[in-house]
DNA sequence: AGCCAGGCTACCG
DNA sequence: CGGTAGCATGGC
């Protein structure tokens, strides 16, 4: 199975994932990215679950707003991003990186500014410039080493950028296509390509690969 | 009760 | 350099 072929098994069993944003609407484009970052940050190493309650509480606080962010103290932050985990260091990373776009001024940024950034590390990065900017980087998660080192060719890279590497080189280089596939990834190894195996006489890659 | 979650940084040898 | 402890909550 080549990376299309098993994209279209994905996306035909799970159908279109719809991550971001979960709050703002589309209206203003300028909002929409900063909450895709904020998210980016706070879920790192944490569930999703508990990262959209720490938007929620950022949102109903008035505070998903890069300047009001950067106003506000450190401890306030924290106590409303608390569910997020880790919550000390991520109100850190919120001012940073809230700083960070301010001084963007709408640009898109490059991979190496964001990567300069504290705490953001290439995940963060790809996603940031994946889901805000429909840039087109891979985003490599513990998800897709795992379930990519089980279906398919089996990868067993090492460093991030090689895995990265695999991904632009055989698929198109299409955003959309991007955004797509790392979210049905993420649902396809939540529901079956489980760390301790036990869903995996249901997985449907079984008979093919 | 213990493991896991849409990682990153700092520090150690 | 490569390896790893620390960060922290909530769901199952």
């Amino acid at each position: 199975m080549n990376l299309q072929e098993i994209y279209d098994k994905l996306f035909e069993k799970y159908g279109e994932q719809k991550w971001w944003p979960i709050i703002n609407d589309c209206k203003d484009e300028n909002k929409k990215k900063f909450e895709i970052i904020v998210g980016a940050i706070l879920t790192q190493n944490t569930s999703w679950k508990n990262v959209e309650k720490a938007i929620k509480n950022l949102y109903e606080s008035n505070l998903l707003d890069a300047k009001k962010i950067l106003k506000e103290e450190d401890k306030r932050i924290a106590e409303l991003i608390k569910p997020a985990g880790y919550y000390n260091q991520k109100s850190k990373k919120l001012k940073a990186a809230a700083e960070f776009f301010l001084t963007l001024n709408r640009k898109i940024p490059t991979r190496e500014a964001l990567l300069n950034l504290w705490g953001v590390g290439k995940e963060t990065a790809d996603s940031i410039l994946l889901y805000a900017y429909n840039e087109p980087f891979f985003v490599v998660d513990a998800y897709t080493k795992r379930i990519f080192s089980c279906i398919g060719n089996e990868l067993n890279f090492v460093e991030y950028d090689e895995w990265q590497k695999f991904f632009h080189e055989n698929l198109p280089n299409d955003p959309r296509l991007f955004n797509e596939f790392h979210a049905l990834i993420v649902e396809h190894c939540k529901r079956i390509c489980l760390k301790n195996k036990k869903m995996c006489k249901d997985c449907f890659f079984n008979a093919i690969s």
